[in-house]
DNA sequence: CTTTAATATCATCATATGCTGATATGATTA
DNA sequence: TAATCATATCAGCATATGATGATATTAAAG
């Protein structure tokens, strides 16, 4: 028996957890394009600054992207290649599943 | 500039959402293996029926299961071949990040 | 060493989620 | 048609999340 608690399924959800926030996708999509300081990211989404650097913060704790810094500017990256991929596998899927998608009411942004 | 509304990302959030919850990661890997009974899926799980229920509904909704009716059982199977992809490539991406991951306070399961 | 630019953190609030317990629906059999 | 099995839905609660505005930290420049 798949008890909840068993360690992959948790860490699993959480993986998809750090995917499953549109601010946070969009961090990911341009970071897709290259490296990015924190300042071109938060003119790229138009998210502020704070909620920006709070994203990062979890997508980096989680290791999905790794960061250095650069004069004072500190460049965020992919964390592994396979994240792009997870992202590529996603729009192939949403293709065959968008409509579902789109008309499930759960799941929304706040 | 990517703006958030982008529909195209919030899709992408929510088919992520689906995915982003530990109890739902087990029902659908419990289909992985194949089509299963309600009733199947709470044994396998250990879930609540109600429970159980309510995710099969969401998962249902978006598009990432089908079900069918058989006698006065309803059976479930996976929506789509790729949906078990994106849960296979999670394993392979979560056996490098899985540290990072782990430590991650985030992102946790109620 | 003071000022300014770049990033990070914090408290707070509003909202959505997931679970439970009870109940309703639907389908089969007696 | 009554009884029962299988599944679905609902109200309500507890919790975690995401956004904001204010503030702290860190680093370069003057």
């Amino acid at each position: 028996m798949l008890t909840i608690t068993d360690t992959g399924l948790a860490l699993k959800a959480k993986l998809f957890r750090g995917l499953a926030d549109p601010s946070r996708l969009a961090l990911l999509e341009a970071l897709r394009e290259g490296p990015q300081t924190v300042t071109a990211l938060v003119e790229t989404t138009g998210l502020s600054q704070p909620n920006v650097s709070n994203h990062l913060r979890c997508l980096l704790d989680c290791g999905l992207v790794q960061r250095s810094r650069q004069g004072r500017f500190v460049v965020y990256r992919l964390g592994d290649e396979r994240i792009a991929e997870l992202l590529q596998l996603a729009e192939q899927v949403l293709a065959d599943v968008a409509r579902g998608m789109y008309h499930c009411t759960r799941y929304n942004a706040p």
